[in-house]
RNA sequence: GUCCCCAUCGUCUAGGGGCCUAGGACACUGCCCUUUCACGGCAGCAACACGGGUUCGAAUCCCGUUGGGGAUGCCA
């Protein structure tokens, strides 16, 4: 949502508002609000407005507005718009159950409160002292309004909506009304479980007199089974999820992007969120819930890897190393970077694939399937790369690769195979590994004699 | 239950009446490259949910069915 509508404020030179709207204090979280800082700013999706960077419109939080909500409350109360409501919550919860046990059509508040005053309504059952304020939904009420995304549609008849809160506290409907009307916001961004909801919305900028801006409702992102993404079913609905995997923000970014709109055309599904700007067009955003499908983030956070210089990636497996706390010589890893590069689709792939190289000689473990998959003749070909090894002057790939070629292909006349692979598994415990002379001539030549005459 | 939204390969999608014997990407399979694994290249598998209309002609328009999702909160 956050990256739709930003880059539709760019494309039109407008601002890009965060606004907290932490109107339900049982659901607040002290970390919350640090966590949508982090996830938006290490997706890239900075805010020209917000809590922490001001803006001509602050605060940004909903719970310091509360002064500014009460006004229009009034207002609305007093043109009959609005009622008082002492209904408790038990009453609410009994009259809910009964008309779902009923299988009939009607739902919502049955206006108990309506039209009494505190005396009348405190002489009847479920009352409670503190009282909240209803929105008293018209019939005629308008029902259909057009969306930049899907054109013109229809949402359901409201029933008399709670806009003021016993506590004090605004609910969603009224304060999102109200703030961005204030804080002059033209499009509102939203998922598409509000469309229900933007009767309500319609209506109180109709009874304020407010002018309303316009709406974009995106469709949902689903888990495997279809379902609206949860973080129960899906670790993916918590962005910072995959900062913690090793993903690239910009490989994120690219896939969030193709997960709402589609490519500009068929060789331009990898894009950077500039060329993603240029193109935008809300006409264009997808209607389908699309299932939240990790392998193809697997297959472009590669792609983006492999995009990177040598240098850049280092850097990226250091923070990333830092952000998960692993501790591990930087400088080998960097070494290493050109011979992982094209095997990484994570950042947290770094780790096990050149563990083979931070690890002492003396504790480098031989995976059995590696030991079992050696044959006969591998004391012959070890041996004999030992001894050639140890004529080497120069420890560098090349001569490396010339010198075993020489001793084990020319000399045994092996196939290439087979005769690598005893060196391969000496050198590094495993059948499968990074290029082989290249790692050797990480690890040095006193390692990798020693691991060849260990196995 | 009621209301609303949606419906093309396993997944993401192109398609907006004839250009579609339905195109691309990921995944999968095979081949090539190759010291393993990858990367890269080539090839292949694979879809218009169903039923009615409208039309000379429908993946594209209309209706219904089915399916999926959402809403129905003093949650957002």
């Amino acid at each position: 949502m956050s990256l739709f509508n930003l880059a539709y404020a760019r494309q039109t030179g407008g601002q890009f508002v965060l606004r907290i709207e932490d109107t339900d204090r049982a659901r607040f979280r002290a970390d919350s609000e640090a966590q949508i800082f982090e996830s938006l700013q290490w997706l890239g999706l900075g805010w020209d407005e917000g809590p922490d960077v001001g803006g001509p419109y602050g605060p940004y939080r909903q719970s310091e507005r509360l002064e500014t909500y009460q006004p229009f409350v009034e207002r609305l109360l007093a043109a009959g718009h609005a009622y008082y409501c002492w209904c408790s919550p038990e009453r609410l919860q009994e009259l809910r159950k009964a008309q779902e046990a009923s299988k009939q059509a009607v739902t919502g508040y049955d206006r108990l409160c309506y039209g009494k005053t505190r005396e009348e309504r405190a002489a009847l059952p479920g009352f409670s002292e503190q009282p909240v304020v209803r929105l008293l939904i018209p019939d005629d009420v308008q029902l259909s309004f057009t969306d930049i995304i899907r054109g013109e549609i229809k949402a359901p008849k409201p029933d008399d909506q709670v806009i003021l809160k016993a506590d004090g506290f605004p609910t969603y409907h009224l304060a999102v009304v109200v703030d961005d009307a204030l804080m002059g916001i033209t499009h509102v961004v939203r998922g598409e479980e509000w469309i229900s909801s933007t009767p309500k919305h319609l209506l109180l900028y109709k009874l304020l007199g407010l002018e309303p801006p316009q709406y974009a409702h995106m469709p949902l992102l689903r888990n495997p089974d279809k379902s609206k993404i949860s973080k129960r079913k899906n670790p993916a609905a918590r962005l910072l999820w995959f900062r913690e995997q090793g993903y690239l923000p910009e490989a994120l970014r690219n896939f969030l992007q193709l997960m709402g709109y589609p490519p500009a055309d068929d060789e331009h599904e990898v894009a950077s969120f500039d060329e993603f700007v240029a193109d935008f067009d809300w006409a264009k955003v997808n209607t389908v819930g699309p299932v939240f499908d990790v392998q193809k983030l697997d297959w472009l956070n590669g792609h983006y890897i492999r995009s990177l210089s040598d240098d850049e990636l280092a850097a990226r497996v250091r923070e990333h190393w830092d952000y998960v706390g692993v501790s591990a010589d930087p400088q080998l890893m960097r070494q290493a970077i050109p011979i992982i590069k094209e095997r990484l689709v994570t950042l947290s792939d770094v780790l096990p694939k050149i563990q083979f190289l931070l690890t002492p000689d003396d504790e480098l473990q031989i995976e059995p399937d590696a030991r079992a998959a050696l044959r006969e003749d591998a004391p012959q070909v070890v041996a004999a790369a030992i001894t050639a090894l140890e004529q080497v002057g120069e420890w560098s790939t090349d001569v490396l690769h010339e010198t075993l070629q020489r001793a084990l292909v020319d000399g045994l006349e092996l196939k290439p195979k087979f005769a690598f692979a005893p060196v391969r598994v000496a050198i590094t415990g495993s059948r499968v590994s990074p290029p082989l002379f290249e790692s050797m001539a990480i690890l040095g030549r006193d390692s990798c004699l020693r691991r060849l005459k260990a196995l």
